[in-house]
DNA sequence: CATTACCTGCAA
DNA sequence: TTGCAGGTAATG
């Protein structure tokens, strides 16, 4: 369910709440192979540890403790983290649960099961680092950078888009809103893209993932911040889930294909398709 | 490369 | 009952 502008907003929600604040302890774990290592080792690492940074790399959550180790969690679909009072762990998907010095928990709630929260040394956050593409925010990551990334590449831009070692923390809604702003059709090849749709697309990722933090990112089922607050940005989508509905620019259908088994919603006449180069 | 698997719940 | 859901890892 999270993309880059929900897991950003969790960060900075958490923020305020986490940090400074120690770890006591596991206090709950009812879904063991979400976690790394498991539950022994992991809870005699993390117990004691003082949170000192909260920060975000692609959609992993990063909570950087004491001595080198950082604890990463993943939502992955349906995942959502939040501090709260003792008894909420006890909500039917909490799988996971820490104490924290204040009387609190922070408590994973994931109603799909398919999260992840491991426990990283500096190897492992290297490794981890180094596993995604650019993260699509930072100053590092310039149309230059992108057209690099999609040089030579054949499979669908919907696709590569999609794929966090090109680029981190894109996600299905926000691959298909980009797109749509940038006026290309998501089964494009990367690599048929002129310097100028690079140039476009390149503004359209931008914009749409600084959009979606600015409203706190998307809410359509699972997706809470770390108060367990909505997002609203699921209310300015143009084209995501919005098949034979009319394309805001142009009124003609948005139709719904499937693109690297997702599903894909794009204006079939505003988003132009190139064809590779023959 | 594209399928399939991992899970649960909800709507068609 | 089937298909689908904001994601990725493990298979052929």
């Amino acid at each position: 369910m999270p993309e880059l502008p929900e897991v950003e907003t969790v960060a900075r929600s958490l923020e305020q709440q986490l940090l400074g604040r120690t770890i006591v302890g596991l206090a709950k774990l009812d879904w063991p192979r979400m976690l790394m290592p498991p539950a022994p080792d992991f809870a005699a690492l993390v117990a004691g540890r003082r949170i000192e940074a909260i920060g975000r790399r692609a959609k992993w959550l990063l909570l950087t403790l004491d001595g080198g180790w950082t604890l990463a969690i993943h939502l992955r679909m349906s995942g959502h983290l939040l501090v709260a009072e003792p008894d909420a762990a006890n909500a039917p998907h909490v799988h996971f649960a820490l104490d924290l010095d204040n009387g609190r928990r922070l408590i994973f709630d994931d109603q799909r099961k398919f999260g992840r929260v491991h426990l990283l040394d500096r190897h492992g956050l290297a490794m981890l680092d180094a596993a995604h593409g650019p993260e699509p925010l930072a100053e590092a990551f310039t149309p230059a950078l992108l057209a690099e990334q999609l040089r030579n590449r054949r499979a669908p831009i919907k696709a590569l888009l999609l794929d966090q070692r090109l680029i981190a923390g894109i996600g299905n809604i926000y691959a298909n809103e980009a797109l749509w702003l940038a006026r290309i059709h998501p089964l494009t090849p990367g690599g048929a893209l002129a310097a100028d749709h690079i140039a476009e697309l390149y503004r359209a990722i931008r914009n749409v993932l600084a959009e979606a933090i600015a409203n706190q990112g998307s809410s359509l089922r699972n997706y809470r911040d770390g108060y367990g607050r909505r997002g609203s940005q699921q209310e300015h989508f143009n084209v995501y889930d919005r098949a034979h509905e009319p394309c805001p620019r142009c009124q003609t259908a948005i139709e719904r294909i499937v693109v690297a088994q997702r599903s894909t919603y794009f204006c079939p006449q505003c988003q132009l398709f190139v064809r590779w180069p023959t």
